[in-house]
DNA sequence: CACTCATTTGAACATGTGTTCAAATGTTCA
DNA sequence: TGAACATTTGAACACATGTTCAAATGAGTG
């Protein structure tokens, strides 16, 4: 829904030189809402708690259900969206399917949100 | 079709002994929780927007409502998420507020995220 | 084939999320 | 002080998301 913009005065930015120098830096939007995708997908406690134990193992959809303490439905709706990120990878044998971590990208990238974590541990969140 | 055979293992795991292997590595329930959190705020479009403009300067609530085409209280409202997340921090100088980064770390599980949007580009998701 | 099992899928539901609008802070300056 | 401004906040709305339930698929076995 876009309005016509009244860039007179409801924005009316206070640095312009900087916006503008920023600009043309900006990512092009596709890549943006692929990050954004990713992002979205890593941020569910039941699929971190699912990568994590993938990155010690590769596990069956059964496994990770009695790990998780959840049903197996629930655990395959999660690794498909896992599986669209291309965060974990699939590999069939009879009729089960075994999951594991898609590639060391995907590892750094859970252990650097772990550090993050742990970097701001001891810090107290300011309240709203 | 009934099926009544066992009822207690709705879950009956294939590999048991893998499952009480990772089980003892598995994070705690905080860790978990908070990471999910952080990458919760790092998925969303306006969000990574943000990030990625700050990341290249400091800059003012109305600077970033001009340079992502949106009002002030969008912007200020999922500034709001980011520090919370321990993702920006805010310096105000007057009756402004400027936003940056709040350290390397953001910077760092940034870039992996794009590192791995960058990885996965050229693959072609396979339809749902 | 009939049956079981591991997995996947679709629909439905309750809950969570991002934006908008209107109003409230809090700061600067005439 | 009062007006203008940057920012923040709260409520409300449309929309997305995670789980459950029931059913379907597909592979192995008697």
């Amino acid at each position: 829904m876009v309005k016509h913009e009244k860039e007179s005065c409801d924005v009316f930015c206070v640095h312009p030189e900087k916006v503008e120098r920023v600009r043309p830096e900006m990512l092009p939007p596709g890549t943006v809402d692929q990050m954004a995708a990713t992002f979205k997908v890593l941020g569910d406690p039941t699929r971190i708690r699912i990568l994590h134990a993938l990155s010690k193992e590769e596990l069956c959809v059964c496994d990770l259900a009695l790990l998780l303490g959840m049903s197996s439905s629930a655990v395959s709706h999660q690794l498909r969206l896992l599986r669209h990120a291309r965060l974990v990878k699939c590999r069939k044998e009879g009729k089960m399917a075994f999951y594991a971590l898609d590639d060391d990208h995907v590892l750094a990238l859970f252990e650097q949100g772990l550090e993050h974590v742990g970097h701001t541990a001891g810090e107290q969140d300011e309240g709203s």
